[in-house]
DNA sequence: CGCGCAATGTCTTTGATGGTCATAGGCAGC
DNA sequence: GCTGCCTATGACCATCAAAGACATTGCGCG
C-alpha cells in the first residue's frame, strides 16, 4: 500500500493524494472525499520513513530516560507520551543506563532519527559532562534543573524542590522534632538533592537548628536500597534522631525496613518523611507523609514548554511548578507527649 | 553528513562507503580502514530513514506495552530492549492505554514502521480481539499465553503459573489454612488469571478443600486499588478466611491495606501472599511471602524466541519458565497454635 | 593477449513530498 | 462569443540517504 495505490484506486493522481494527506487547500471536496474514502478502506498510512527522509527529520520527540523501574518517572513519561502525540509530535523513548552519558547519547539520537526536540527523564543521576547546546534543537529535564545554564537549548520543569523541602522541615519542627536525619542523592550530580538541601537548610537556618551535613546527610542513591543503607549510616553518625526526611517514597520504604530491622517502630520510635507523592504510599503502614509531584502537571508543563521551544525557538525557559503536601501518618507528635 | 560526504572525504565512491558500513567482504583492507577512519572521525551514523525506506522496513522490534507502572513489566521491558540491541534488533516501545485494542494498534504500528517483529507486554488486560495472524510478522506475547493458538505467528513466554498458584496453595495448606481467597484478574480477558486459578483448583482439590468461587475468588485489576477492593469484597463473601492469595504483589499491598483498614492485622489474623516477587516486597512489613518471576529469564527467553521466529519462521512457541518460590513473613503457622 | 576475479564506481530504486508547468473547465467582463 | 483569469488537477521531476544491482576498472596469471 502506498500512495500510489491510493492513486491508482481512487482516480486520482499521486500529487493530489498528497495534497489530502497534507491538508493542502487546493483540493476539491469532491477529490477529498473521494481520496479520503479510498485511505480510510485501505487503512491507508503513509510510510514515515519515506516521509522522514523527505522532510529531514522526524518531527517528533525524543525521549531519553534513566531509569526504567522510577514510578514517578513511569507515570510523568506515560502521561508526557499521549500529550506529545496529541500534540502531533510522535515520541520515541530510548531508555538508557544508569551508567551511560546522556549527551553521547542524544548526539546519536540525532545524527540517526533527527528528532525536533529532546525530553530528558532520570531525576538522580543526570551527567551532562558533554555540551548539549552543540545538539542545536529544544532539549528539557524533567524533574530536574539545568545545573549549568549556559546552554541556550537546555529548558527544564522541576517541582518546587526547595519550597517543598522547607515546607517539610517547618512541618517536622512543628511536630516537635529538633534532630532530623537526611536522605538524599550524590550532591555532585544531582540537582533535586541540592535544591531539597538547599530547602532544608533555609528551614534549619531560620528555626535556630544546627545541621552537620557530615552527620545529618547520608548521600545514597534514590532505590530502596539506597534509602536502607542511607538509614543505617545516619543511626550510626547521628544520635538523638527522631526524624528522617528521605528524598523519595522509594528511600522513605528502605528507611522504614533498616529502623525496622534495628528495633525501632515507626513512627513511635522515629517519624519518616518522603518525597514524591506515588501512590503507594498511601498503602503502607504507616501511610506516608509526603510531598506530591504533580505528575500531570509536570507532563504537561514539560511538553508545552518543549513544543513552544520546538515552535517558537525562544530560548531557556525553566519552570518550577508548585507540590502538593500530603499530610499522613508517619510523622509522630512530640509536642503531644 | 551523509554517506555521499564520506565518500567525498575518503576519495572513495559511495557505494564502497556503503559496503564498508554493511561489513560486505567485498573491499580491500585499505579502502576499509580508510573509510572507516573517516566515518570515526566525523562520528558519521547512516540516516536510519533512508536505510529503511530502501530495506523496506526497520528491521527492528516494536514492543507494545499496556501498563507504564507495573514494575514488573518495566523491569522485563528494561532487560528486553538491551537484549534485542545486543542482537541488532534496535526496538521500539509504545505504549498504549489500557482500554486500547492491541492488535489494532499493532496493525498500524506495522503499516507505518514495518518492524520485523512485535513483543506484547502486558500481563492482565491483554484483548486480542481482532486477527493478530494477518500482520504476518512474528509477534510474541511476554508473561501471557495466546489464549487462542490459531495464529501461527503468535508465540508465548510465562512463568509456570499454574504450577506456582499450585505450589502456593500446597504452601498455605501444610501451614494450616483451610479457607483461603484469592484475588485475582477479570478471568474474561486474563490469561495468568486463567492458569494461576487452574493451579489453585487443582491443589484445592488433591487436598481434598472445598472451593466456591462465588465466596473465594475476587475478579478485580492488577492495582493497588483492585488488590484493596479485591480484599473488601473477600471479607464480605468468605467469612472464616484465614490466608489470601492475590495474584500480584500490589494486589497484596492493598490487601494487606485493606485488612488493616478492618482492624486486621497480618498475618497474625490473616495471611497475605503475593505474585511477582518484586524487590519492594523484602521492605514491607511484613515482608510478603511470594513468588518470584525470573525477570531476566522471561526477557531473554522471549526476546530470543522472537528473534528465532523472525529469521527461522518456525512457526509459534510457547515456553514456560520456572518460578522461584520467597518464603517471608506474612504466612501465619497455624499448626503452631 | 585475453581471461578471471577482486575492487570499485555508477546508477537505479525505495515512498513520499513538493515544486513547476501544462491544461481543462468554469465564470465574469467586454 | 471571445478573452482573461482562476481553480482544480494531472504529469513530471528532483529530492531525500542509503542499498544494492550492475558496469567497469585494473591487475595477475596462463
Amino acid at each position: 500500500m502506498t500512495i500510489k495505490d491510493i492513486a491508482r484506486e481512487s482516480g486520482y493522481a499521486v500529487g493530489t493524494v498528497s495534497r489530502v494527506i497534507n491538508n493542502n487547500p487546493n483540493v476539491s471536496d469532491a477529490a477529498r472525499a473521494r481520496i479520503m474514502e479510498v485511505i480510510e478502506r485501505y487503512n491507508f498510512q503513509p510510510n514515515s520513513n519515506a516521509k522522514h527522509l523527505k522532510q529531514q527529520g522526524s518531527h517528533g520527540v525524543a525521549m531519553i530516560v534513566k531509569g526504567t523501574s522510577n514510578l514517578l518517572l513511569a507515570s510523568i513519561l506515560e502521561r508526557a507520551q499521549a500529550l506529545c502525540d496529541e500534540a502531533g509530535y510522535p515520541s520515541s523513548i530510548y531508555y538508557i543506563d544508569e551508567d551511560d552519558n546522556e549527551v553521547s547519547r542524544a548526539r546519536q539520537i540525532c545524527r540517526e532519527h533527527k528528532p525536533n526536540g529532546i525530553l530528558f527523564f532520570g531525576s538522580d543521576t543526570h551527567n551532562f559532562e558533554g555540551d548539549l547546546s552543540e545538539l542545536d534543537i529544544p532539549c528539557l529535564l524533567m524533574t530536574n534543573m539545568a545545573a549549568d545554564s549556559r546552554a541556550a537549548n537546555l529548558s527544564s520543569v522541576t517541582v518546587d524542590d526547595s519550597g517543598a523541602a522547607s515546607r517539610m522541615i517547618d512541618y517536622l519542627y512543628a511536630k516537635g522534632h529538633r534532630t532530623i536525619g537526611l536522605i538524599g542523592g550524590v550532591l555532585r550530580c544531582s540537582h533535586p538533592s541540592g535544591a531539597r538541601l538547599a530547602g532544608c537548610l533555609s528551614s534549619f537556618t531560620r528555626l535556630g537548628l544546627p545541621f552537620e551535613a557530615a552527620r545529618q546527610y547520608a548521600a545514597t542513591r534514590y532505590t530502596l536500597e539506597g534509602g536502607y543503607r542511607g538509614m543505617e549510616q545516619l543511626l550510626k553518625s547521628c544520635p538523638g534522631l527522631t526524624a528522617v526526611f528521605a528524598y523519595s517514597d522509594i528511600m522513605a520504604v528502605g528507611a522504614i525496613r533498616a529502623l525496622r530491622d534495628h528495633g525501632l517502630r515507626v513512627p513511635e520510635d522515629v517519624s519518616v518523611v518522603g518525597f514524591d507523592g506515588l501512590e503507594l504510599t498511601e498503602y503502607l503502614s504507616p501511610r506516608l507523609t509526603t510531598i506530591r509531584q504533580p505528575v500531570d502537571r509536570l507532563a504537561e508543563r514539560g511538553v508545552n514548554i518543549l513544543i513552544h521551544c520546538i515552535e517558537q525557538n525562544p530560548g531557556a525557559v525553566h519552570e518550577i511548578v508548585p507540590f502538593e503536601f500530603l499530610e499522613r501518618d508517619s510523622v509522630r507528635d512530640l509536642t503531644q507527649s
